[in-house]
DNA sequence: TTGTGTTTTACGACCTCC
DNA sequence: GGAGGTCGTAAAACACAA
């Protein structure tokens, strides 16, 4: 309860923040991606591939493919990272709209255990969403 | 062509683990 | 304390109907 309210306090601050951020004081910063002229940059089909094979074969890219695929694809190990992480929060997505629909056709039959909110593949999930580090600091 | 909805990069705040 | 996780969001890029 406390803690949620001060999730949303906090969710409201980094808003306001962002919306004042300048580009410029971003651009000084190292390792930042983003400059004044481009918000973001469109990867290629080869890399988002690529990107997408490692990730069909492993949820949590471990350092040394990271580091990897940081070379072979001319991406920096951030940018491998953050679109891991976005890539997982896509299949969470995905998977909360299919439950949705799912419930929604069965609102008069009960769900099938088997339907449950399918699993994270991440074994070392806690029960709060978070992880223990077993998988991704593997080499 | 243009308005609108969706997807894709990138980030910050906060959390957990070592 | 640092690395890397989630969550929510901004803004660019894209898709597509009207």
């Amino acid at each position: 309860m406390l803690s949620q309210l001060l999730r949303s306090i906090t969710l409201i601050h980094c808003f306001l923040r962002v919306r004042v951020r300048s580009t410029d004081a971003m651009q000084q910063r190292t390792g930042k991606t983003r400059t004044k002229d481009k918000y973001r940059v469109v990867y290629t089909d080869k890399q988002r591939m690529e990107l997408e094979r490692e990730f069909q074969s492993n949820r949590y890219i471990t350092m040394r493919r990271k580091a990897e695929l940081s070379i072979t694809l001319g991406l920096s190990e951030r940018q491998i990272k953050i679109w891991f992480q976005n890539r997982r929060a896509k299949e969470r997505k995905m998977n909360r709209k299919k439950l949705q629909h799912s419930q929604q056709a069965s609102t008069t039959t009960p769900a099938s255990p088997g339907l449950a909110e399918p699993v994270e593949a991440h074994p070392g999930m806690s029960p709060n969403g978070f992880f223990s580090d077993t998988l991704s600091k593997e080499y």
